[in-house]
Order: structure tokens, then sequence, then C-alpha cells
DNA sequence: ATTCTGTATTATGAATTCATTATTATGCAT
DNA sequence: ATGCATAATAATGAATTCATAATACAGAAT
């Protein structure tokens, strides 16, 4: 026994549960292209599982809204169409205000510390104009924020919805003044976390999200029609 | 060709479809005990069903966040706790002034007339003193309303979060006090609405929200341990 | 050639079966 | 009796099988 203390107990996640991950990235990632038919039977080969718990994958990801499922024709990816985009944002906007508000009562001097090292570093990226690492930057300033909130249903709620918009979300590169602006938002946003004003932070989170809204639509807008709509991958 | 136009398509809901429905219904309305365990077989033999489209079911209503599943150890149906109801209802606040924002937007007349006229037929329950009816003309009330958004995502998510609290809300006896105040709020909200008032609206929205939570939350508080925090059916 | 109809194939829905992990029951030692 | 170890039982996880609905295809009729 004394060689074994510390290894961990052995966690063994449902294989449903490991399937609804991985194909939750693979929608999320574009590997499973929007709007297409998804094969039962060709996926469960593809990942060497039995049909019984991809069937309780798909039902859960229907649940999110990242599939379809039409009765005795199976599961579709659902594409995102602009009317998506309008339904969504506001959402994340009225969450990421509300994340905002409480993350100001409960943010602790390490967590503000952390937010403003990720965003020197996304600073970084942006003057190196590396679109893809500061996406990741930026998101994890977001993630920290709505984590800040203590609010698990919250997050998962945040999440779900970020989960259908990010392909969008990627995709549209920004103009140089809107990326300028995006970056100057996020100081304003540090500033009121750092003040602890929750209603400013909200105002500010909801106004930048709507921003980013407006970048995607246009974008999105532009490419419709081209490859019915859906979206793929880069 | 003629005598068929009009005809709708049959649609048969696939039975693990009526089952989460049917289940999520039986969560809502404490025909099963909060906090106990789901014996999957048990449900099986007593709705006449094989455990595949159950565990589909299950899986869903789990991510829902309706039940706990616990890897080889079954569902269980989550508890209400005052946690919980300070995790739901901010965001539900959040969401209804959201959703009066957009509502105050798109309300259409009729749908006015028709808040109005269900307002009349509450405000006869509140005189009345009957309580069961009035939370019902209520709901109906806030439901028109969060229709009225016309945001299908904002309504499903409000409705997720709505089911997770109702027994709480339903069991949570109002004050004499606290109930005239909530027909105010009620009468503040339709003016509101006529006025198209979309920040005054979801303030409102958000208060009236708050001071049920406040009713809520003392009522549990007081109820606290009673039973091992489980609400039971009235 | 095109459309319609009936058949064959395939895919999905649901039940059953098999395997593995928990839980309970039993017996033994203290 | 009480505590522990082991065996028996039950429950869950996952694969397989069976049934049914949808699709693809072929041939016939126009």
């Amino acid at each position: 026994m004394t060689a074994l203390n510390h290894v961990t107990s052995i966690k063994r996640p449902s294989l449903h549960e490991e399937l609804t991950e991985r194909l939750r990235n693979m929608i999320v990632e574009g590997a499973l292209t929007a709007g297409e038919k998804v094969p039962e039977k060709a996926l469960c080969e593809k990942l060497g599982v039995s049909r019984t718990p991809m069937r309780e994958a798909l039902k859960v990801l229907a649940a999110e809204n990242l599939l379809t499922l039409e009765p005795n024709r199976g599961a579709r990816v659902r594409a995102i169409t602009i009317e998506d985009l309008e339904e969504v944002f506001p959402l994340m906007g009225a969450l990421e205000a509300l994340a905002g508000e409480l993350a100001c009562k409960n943010i602790t001097k390490a967590k503000l510390t952390e937010i403003k090292k990720s965003h020197k570093q996304m600073l970084r990226h942006f003057h190196a104009e590396d679109l893809p690492e500061y996406f990741r930057e930026n998101q994890r300033i977001h993630e920290i924020i709505i984590k800040a909130a203590a609010n698990p249903t919250l997050s998962s709620m945040y999440q779900s919805l970020a989960a259908r918009v990010r392909r969008a979300r990627y995709l549209a590169n920004m103009s140089a003044e809107r990326w300028q602006q995006a970056v100057d938002e996020h100081e304003e946003i540090i500033k009121a976390l750092e003040q602890k004003d929750g209603e400013l932070l909200g105002s500010i989170l909801k106004r930048h999200l709507e921003n980013k809204f407006e970048t995607v639509r246009q974008w999105l807008q532009q490419h419709v029609g081209e490859d019915s709509n859906k979206i793929s991958e880069s």
C-alpha cells in the first residue's frame, strides 16, 4: 500500500459521456459538417462503439441544440443561420452581463491578476496579428469571468450557447478597426472589474458582445448561400 | 390530391420523447420525490417500456439538470436546495428581463389583450384567495411574455430553469402583503408593456422575480432539514 | 424518356441479452 | 453480538438482435 498512495482512483467516465464530449467537439470544430446527416453506423464504426451509447449521446446533443433529430430519419448537424445568431447573441449578452455583475461580487485578487496576465498576452497576439492565438486568449478571459460568477448553471448555459456559434465566431475575420475596438473594450472590462462596478461591467460586456455579433452577422451575410449556408472547416 | 391538401402529416413522436416529457412532468409535479434514487427497472415496468428508451430519456433529463447520473449507480432526482435557488433565480431574472425587452419590440395588440384578460382573471383569483388558480394564471402571463420575445432558445432555457424550481415556487405560500405586492407588480408590468418601454419592463420583471425569490427562499429556509431537504408533494 | 409501383436494401427504434459493477446477504472469526 | 470477508443478488453499462420505417432501385406502364 505504500507505493500506491498517490495513485488516483480510476475514474472511468461512462462511454456515452466520453462520446458526447467527443461528438460535441467534432461538431464545434467542424469535423462534422453542418446540415449533413450523421449516419449512426458509420460514426459507431469510426469511433469503435456500439449504437446504444452513440444514440444516448445523440439525444443529449440534440437537447443541447447542436443536432436535430428527425424521427425515423436520423440526426442532422444544425447549420448556423443568421436567425440562429440573432437568437443566441442577445442571450449570451444577457448571460455575460449577469456574469459580470456576479463576478464583481466574487472575484479574487488572484483571478484578477490572472485576467490581467491573460490580457497582456492577448495584446501581444494582437500586435503580432496572430488571430487564432488572440481568439484563444480572448476566450480564456471570458471564461475566467464566467467562472468567477460562481454559478455553474450560468456557466453551462453560456458554454452551450457559445458552442453553437463558436465556428462562426472563429471564422468571421475582424477588420483592423473592429479589432482595435475589441481590444479597447477589453481594457474597459478589466477596469470595471478592478473597480468592482458590476453594473458597468455588465453593460460593457453586453455592448462588447453586440459588436462582436455585428461583425459575425456581416460575415455570415456575405457567405450566405455559399454551399447552402453551411459553415465548413477553415 | 385535391381533398388531401389540408391534411396534416402524421407526427408520431418517438417513444423516448414521450418518455422524457412524461418523466419531466413526474419530476416537476413531485411524483418522483427529490433526492430519491430512480430505479430504472421499476420505472420501465410502471410505464411499460424497455430500458433502452428509458435510459435515453434519463440522459436527456440529466442534461437538463433535473436528474444527476452517478456512474454505475443510477439516476437520482435532483433535490432543490437554497443554493439551487440562488443559482437559478438570478438567471431567470436575467432571462425575463431580456424577454421583456424583446417582447416590447414584438408584442401584438392581440397578445396584449390576451395578457390583460389573463390579468383580470388573475385578479379575480386573487380576491377569491384561490392560490392554485392564481398561480396557474400568473404563470400563463409570464409564458405569454416569454413567447412574445419570439426567441425559442430563450423560451426553452427559461422553461428548463422554471421546471427546476417550480415545485418550490408553488409550495411557498405568500403572505398577504407579499401577494398584494406581486399583484401590484403585475400592474406595472402591463403598463410597461403597453408603453413598449423595454428597459423599464426588464427592470420590473427582474425586481418581480427577486421578490418572488425572497419569498421562496424564506420558505425553503424554514423547511430545511425537514426530511432531508426534499420537497414532497402537496 | 419519364413516371409510377412494387421490391430490396438500408437505417433507425426498441427489446433483449450479455458483461460488469454495486449492493445486499451470508457465514465465519473474534 | 459485532466486524469482516466472501458469496449471492440486483442494477447498471453496453452490445446484439429483432421490428419497422425510410430510401434506393428495378422494371412496367404510359
